[in-house]
DNA sequence: TATCTGAATGAATGATCATTCATTTGCTGG
DNA sequence: CCAGCAAATGAATGATCATTCATTCAGATA
C-alpha cells in the first residue's frame, strides 16, 4: 500500500527507508564536521529525528558509520558495472563512459568524497574500514585491465595491462583526493583531461 | 653544554626537543589508533610523560595536532627542494632521484602515511587542514612542471608540462593511498613501475 | 470505536576525555 | 650549598557524548 503523505510530526517510516534517511543524514554531517567531529546528535538533528533513533536502527554508532561507508563503495560500484556489463557497447565506447562516469556529478560529489576520503584516512587503524575500501579494488582492477587488453595493439606484446589499470585506478583517486583539496585549482574538467593524456598512451 | 646523559625520571629538555618527542609520539598513536580515537593519554602514554606536558608544550591537543600535520608536510617538502636545488643534477638526474625518494622508505613508511591521509580525511571539514596540505602544491607543481619542460623534445610544441606535472602529482598520491590500503596487493616496486610507466611517455 | 503493536521519543545515566593548576622536582647561578 | 626558577607532574574538574529505556504515539486490525 503506498503511503498517503502525512503533516503528523512522529511517522513511522519502513526500516530500509529509516536506515536510508540516516546514511544520507551521516554524508551530509560527515562533509560538514568530518568523521572525528560528527556527533550522534548532529545526525538525528540534521535528519529532523529523536536521540536514540541511530541505536533502534543501527545498534550503534560505529555500526552506522560502517553501513555509510559500504552505501558509498557500493554505489560506486553499481555504476561502474552497469556500465561495464553492458554488451551493447564497444570496449572504445566503455573507456568513455568509464571515464564520463569516474568525473561526472554523481561520483564527483564533494560531500561523498568527502565522507570517502575520511573512512580512507582512519584505514590503517581500523581494519574493517579497510575492508569496505578495498571490497571491490580486485573485480574492478581485472576488469579495467582486460577492457584494456582488448583495445592495445595486438602487436605490442610487452605492454602490461594490469599494472596500466593499476595506475589508472591510483591516477583517479588521486584526482579525486585534489578535487577535495582544492576545486578551484583543479576543475573537474581538467581532472578528466589528465585521466585521457593517461589513458592516450593506450588509444595511440 | 652538552647534556650528560641522566637516569633520573624526570629531566628538563629543551623546549624543541620536547616538541619533536611529543609530535613523533602522535604520529605513531594516530598511525595505531587513527585520528579519531587518538587521546591526550594514548600521547602522553606513548611519550613517557604524564598528564599535562601537551598543554604546556602546545597549549591544546588541536594545536599539537597541526604542528604534526606541518612535520610531515615540511619533511617531504625539504626532501624535495634538496634534490631539486641541487645543481649538480642534470634535468634527468633530477627526474630519477625525485621518483627515486617518491617511493624511498623515508616517504612511503605507513605511519607517516597514515597521519597524512588521515588529516586529509578531515580537510573539507577543516580548513586550517586543507591549508597545511596544500601549502606546498603550487611551488611543487611548478617546479615540476619546469623540470618537464627541460626534458621534452623540443619540437614537441603541444605537450602539457603543467598538465602533465598535475598527471604526476595525482598518481602518486594514489599509489601511497594503494600502499596504505594494501601493502600486499601495491609494494613499493610495483608503484614505482607505474610511476615509470606514466613518466616514459616523457622520455621516449 | 476500542485495542494492540512496535516505531519513535528524549530525559537520564555513566563513561570518556581535554584541560587546569597546586605541587613537586631537577637544574643553575651566586 | 642554597635559593630561585622553569619544567614536569597528575589528581581533580567540568564538559561532551553514546547509549539506555520507560513512556508516548500513529496506524492497523477487528
Amino acid at each position: 500500500m503506498p503511503q498517503a503523505p502525512s503533516q503528523t510530526r512522529r511517522r513511522a517510516l519502513p526500516k530500509a527507508a529509516r536506515r536510508e534517511q540516516l546514511i544520507k543524514a551521516t554524508i551530509k554531517c560527515i562533509a560538514r564536521k568530518g568523521l572525528a567531529a560528527t556527533t550522534m546528535m548532529d545526525i538525528t538533528r540534521s535528519a529532523g529525528l529523536s536521540t536514540g533513533i541511530v541505536n533502534l536502527h543501527f545498534k550503534s554508532k560505529e555500526l552506522l558509520l560502517v553501513e555509510t561507508l559500504r552505501h558509498v563503495a557500493d554505489e560506486y560500484k553499481e555504476g561502474f558495472d552497469s556500465i561495464m556489463l553492458d554488451d551493447k557497447l564497444s570496449a572504445q565506447a566503455k573507456l568513455r563512459s568509464i571515464v564520463a562516469y569516474d568525473f561526472s556529478a554523481r561520483i564527483i560529489n564533494r560531500n561523498k568524497l568527502a565522507v570517502w576520503f575520511a573512512f580512507l584516512g582512519e584505514v590503517k587503524a581500523c581494519p574493517l574500514y579497510r575492508k569496505i575500501c578495498s571490497r571491490h579494488d580486485d573485480d574492478i582492477n581485472r576488469k579495467m585491465a582486460d577492457l584494456f587488453q582488448g583495445l592495445i595493439d595486438s602487436h605490442d606484446q610487452d605492454f602490461d595491462c594490469e599494472l596500466f589499470a593499476s595506475g589508472y585506478s591510483a591516477l583517479t583517486d588521486g584526482l579525486w583526493l585534489d578535487i577535495l583539496l582544492s576545486p578551484s585549482r583543479t576543475t573537474t574538467r581538467k581532472a578528466e583531461q589528465v585521466a585521457w593524456q593517461y589513458l592516450s598512451e593506450l588509444i595511440a
